[in-house]
DNA sequence: TGCCAGGCAGACA
DNA sequence: TGTCTGCATGGC
């Protein structure tokens, strides 16, 4: 089926840095896994897109997941008038297109605690080898009786003791029940009771997963775009209660410049 | 070859 | 409460 929107592009999506597992094919597809499926996308302009599932498994699954309901165009335009920066104002245009994806909690959850100091071909690369384990993303109890060595071996270094204790958790708790209806700042919280997870990563799950628009994680990449172009702080209270949108504008478009937007 | 990476936990003052 | 340090490992 088709789906027309004039802010979407897979291509930035997928050099974003907030999913780690889509793949582009020889035939410029994407195919992207989420939530046990796997969608093949072709986008054939800028704005029409060709998905190949139902009309039900995409009001189901792909609608949300793309966060299709939400206007990014008309949010990164009032942001950037009131927040009056050049540079945000270009990394709005450079970025057109990015979504902030809603992926599914467990997987982001992992996957992030696996992103700290590291780089982004290599968190790609050992989320690659775990689900090479499995055929697919293992599920907690999966991670949780791999074992430490196992762990290692596909990549995850010290990081072995934060997934084996947070795989744990998840196999005791139902998290999405725990964080239904929280805000941002308590699902925060809630989610640095996790080993592993910290300010900044608790900020990507509730940014990139839980749908929470107020997140705004800062890595070294945001901190260094906050000291050199927005005086040491980026002002998330003029955001418009969308300031993770336009964190990642500003990540994509520093990455960009650098040249350091590479799968 | 050394620096760096979508940071965190634990020790310490 | 804030600051400092060690950490696995491969990309560049």
């Amino acid at each position: 089926m088709y789906i027309e929107n004039d802010w979407f592009s897979a291509e930035k999506i997928h050099l974003s840095g907030q999913c780690f597992r889509w793949k582009k094919r020889e035939d410029g597809g994407f195919l992207i896994p989420a939530f046990g499926k796997e969608l093949v996308l072709f986008q054939e302009t800028d704005k029409k897109i060709y998905l190949d599932c139902t009309e039900k498994e995409f009001s189901d699954i792909w609608k949300d997941y793309f966060d299709l309901s939400f206007d990014y165009a008309k949010h990164a335009e009032r942001a950037s008038a009131e927040i009056g920066s050049d540079y945000l104002t270009a990394a709005c245009e450079c970025a057109k297109g990015v979504r902030i994806l809603k992926q599914d909690l467990w997987e982001t959850t992992i996957s992030f605690i696996i992103s700290a100091n590291n780089n982004i071909p290599r968190i790609r690369k050992t989320l690659g080898l775990l689900c090479e384990t499995f055929g697919r993303f293992p599920n907690p109890d999966e991670v949780y009786y791999l074992g430490a060595e196992n762990l290692r071996k596909c990549g995850v270094g010290y990081r072995d003791k934060y997934l084996l204790s947070t795989a744990k958790y998840f196999m005791d708790h139902n998290v999405h029940e725990q964080l239904k209806g929280k805000s941002y700042k308590e699902a925060k919280l809630s989610l640095q009771k996790l080993s592993g997870v910290g300010p900044k990563v608790s900020d990507c799950i509730c940014l990139f997963s839980l749908g929470l628009r107020d997140a705004f994680p800062r890595d070294v990449w945001i901190k260094r775009i906050e000291s050199e172009h927005f005086g040491g702080h980026f002002p998330e209270e003029k955001s418009l209660g969308g300031a993770g949108i336009l964190q990642q504008y500003l990540f994509y478009y520093e990455r960009s410049l650098s040249k350091a937007l590479e799968v």
